[in-house]
DNA sequence: CTGCCATTTTACCGGC
DNA sequence: GCCGGTAAAATGGCAG
């Protein structure tokens, strides 16, 4: 350890900074996605419905890759297999 | 407030007694579940893929429930879309 | 009621895939917070700690806000304010 | 290597299903657990506090065990113990 | 011992 | 204004 000022607090304070950066981007998003809901739900829209269907369609995207990585798991498991289960 | 003192406390017990009963039942299961695990890794089975089996095939569980309650969602949001949208 | 379906549909369709770029925004820079949280903790930073220490600083932003906030209130109810609070 | 296939297929599916059976007995648990603290909170409790309350009695009873484990190690090693504590 | 995954806790948001 | 439910964050545990 060389040194453990200065420089650490250095480097930690760029990272705190960093990351409340970002934070407030995301704040900034919440903030215009509760605003298009609150735009839908003045059109007549059923805000918990249109969450449902979000919700539904993420759900979708994910099971769609969730498939994919687990070809690549059978695969795997498959080669996995062979050898041990033939202790039986 | 008729009395805010022995009775409640007596109340807080019972509850806090009953969830920690709960709680053992709970950790009993878990080590249940964790020693099939080991059962089947000692038999040449991949935990790691089972827990994805696992996970998979309740996540397809949920799937069809929320499909059924989405169809539900649906018929009654159509029911409340007659008017509101009408507005256009 | 000069037509309820297809007119209807777009505008749902297009509130949902206005929402669905925003979260897609906001997944990336959950992502991005995730690796510099990473990159922190490979430096020896404590990932826990630097929560706690960006969860403060939030709250004490929230506190300053509202003092200025409180501060303006006064202020503007002694007519000392430029620019006046919103009417209530 | 008599047969790698349906046997090994058949085990996993009774592994498989054994493991779904504890984790809905689990579930169930877990609905009863929470139905309790919407009682307890129905009574006026504070739910955050309560579960406070259960983390608390936890870490001490793991403590209690833990001291109780050392006391059996030291009267072992003395030989005072009726029922010796499993070889290492 | 490190990283990943599950669980748990917290905060938010719409509804009543 | 509270409540219930839902999504995010954080913590803890477990396998590798």
């Amino acid at each position: 350890m060389s040194e453990g000022g200065p420089v650490a607090q250095d480097r930690l304070k760029s990272f705190i900074e960093r990351i409340e950066r970002l934070e407030e981007e995301k704040a900034a998003l919440l903030a215009d996605i509760k605003e298009i809901y609150s735009e839908a739900k003045g059109t007549g829209f059923d805000v918990k419905t249109m969450r449902k269907v979000i919700s539904l369609r993420k759900m979708e995207e994910n099971d769609r890759q969730e498939a994919e990585f687990l070809l690549d798991t059978y695969l795997s498991a498959l080669g996995m297999l062979e050898r041990p289960l033939a202790a039986e």
